[in-house]
DNA sequence: TTCTTCGCTTTTGTCAGACAATCGGGTTGT
DNA sequence: ACAACCCGATTGTCTGACAAAAGCGAAGAA
């Protein structure tokens, strides 16, 4: 099915097997999944929307790059919409979803202190999730999963970073606490602070290698 | 091509020639465009990634419905990004980006006086593409054209609202000027203004029908 | 009568094959 | 060395085909 198409280039593509700039063509996607051209195509339509993928009429898609300036903008807006979605959570979430959350929370932290890789990853997705469930609003949610895809493309999470792993560690459990304590503008606060260190770091990063680039 | 077909169905949605709910079938799509299947079930993937339609498994898609909570989700959001693109445009728009708003405004407030209808959504579809270009972001102007189109499934744009008008051209003349100023906080809140004012109308009218449809 | 169950029709989801249009690169000629 | 040209590769689209599933209506049983 073609869903399964989809999760399987989009995580080939979050996972780094198919680089930023790489031309995806249909007919090897085909004989490596195994699937008709009719689902390849739409299955890239859609990723298409959702930013993974650029086409270019005729000559097929390639996997999207992000500028270091695209890759400013897009963290300043996930601030912006995670600020938010901690504060309605803050204010208007389900005692439930609270649980949940510090439940994730916790996850992450051992996550981090064992030190596994997909581990670490998928509480943090886990995390995540519960984090934009809790804000209620089904638009936020979407616009974060399709930013947080896009985030991938820069190639290396920020938690790769050393000593930002424990960093980001203390910064969500502050964001939690924030919630658990129904303060809003807290939360917020907690949750922007968090991005903003990411952006940080990544946008260093980013410099640092795009200076390299030029060379 | 495919775009077309795209355009042509989002219009026909927008226009509300396809009402929510509505189940659109291939073949008449078909029939009716004058063109394959191919191209309208990728036009099809590109709407629903869009959030115009909704598909289910084997029953097709259909013009997607928005509930009342829904609505008013979708306004949280769009203040939010909209006061955060006119804080941006005002802080650090070009002047050519100012000039440019200006002029949509002046155009939108003649179009108002004028009374002519398919002028006057041009005049505001300019002044939110300015709006959103000036903001310097792509993702917050992917994310809002996205919004825009989705607000139009409510199927009564808030301005049809009988002296709404009058005051959204006044909330739309503080905008602009505010980002003459260079006064991205007054930027922002004048965004925030209009949106919930527009909001406000929209709302109420939608629970007053959701009332007469619950009888 | 009403509820359940069965089968039929419609529609989707997917595949394979075909063909024109177009893009990029390599070749050829000057 | 440079320009024009041609050719292979790839996309975009159409057609036809078929299984699978959903919805509907009819038939049958309590």
């Amino acid at each position: 099915m073609r869903t399964q198409v989809e999760d399987k280039l989009r995580q080939a593509i979050s996972s780094g097997r198919f680089k930023p700039g790489q031309r995806l063509v249909e007919r090897e996607l085909c004989e490596s999944i195994g699937v008709g051209r009719t689902s390849i195509r739409e299955a890239l339509r859609q990723l298409e929307a959702e930013g993974l993928i650029t086409s270019y009429p005729h000559r097929g898609p390639v996997v999207s790059t992000i500028t270091y300036e695209e890759a400013a903008q897009l963290y300043s807006v996930r601030a912006l919409l995670e600020s938010y979605a901690g504060k309605e959570f803050a204010e208007n979430g389900t005692a439930q979803d609270i649980h949940t959350l510090n439940e994730a929370v916790a996850e992450f932290a051992e996550a981090a202190a064992s030190g596994g890789g997909s581990r670490l990853i998928k509480a943090k997705t886990a995390f995540y999730d519960c984090l934009m469930q809790g804000s209620g609003n089904v638009f936020v949610k979407q616009m974060l999963t399709s930013l947080h895809n896009r985030v991938t493309l820069l190639r290396m999470t920020s938690m790769t970073q050393p000593g930002r792993l424990n960093h980001s560690v203390e910064e969500i459990k502050e964001i939690a606490a924030a919630i658990t304590d129904r303060n809003g503008a807290k939360a917020a606060a907690a949750c922007k602070y968090h991005i903003d260190m990411a952006a940080k770091v990544a946008l260093d990063y980013l410099r640092k290698t795009s200076e390299n680039d030029g060379d």
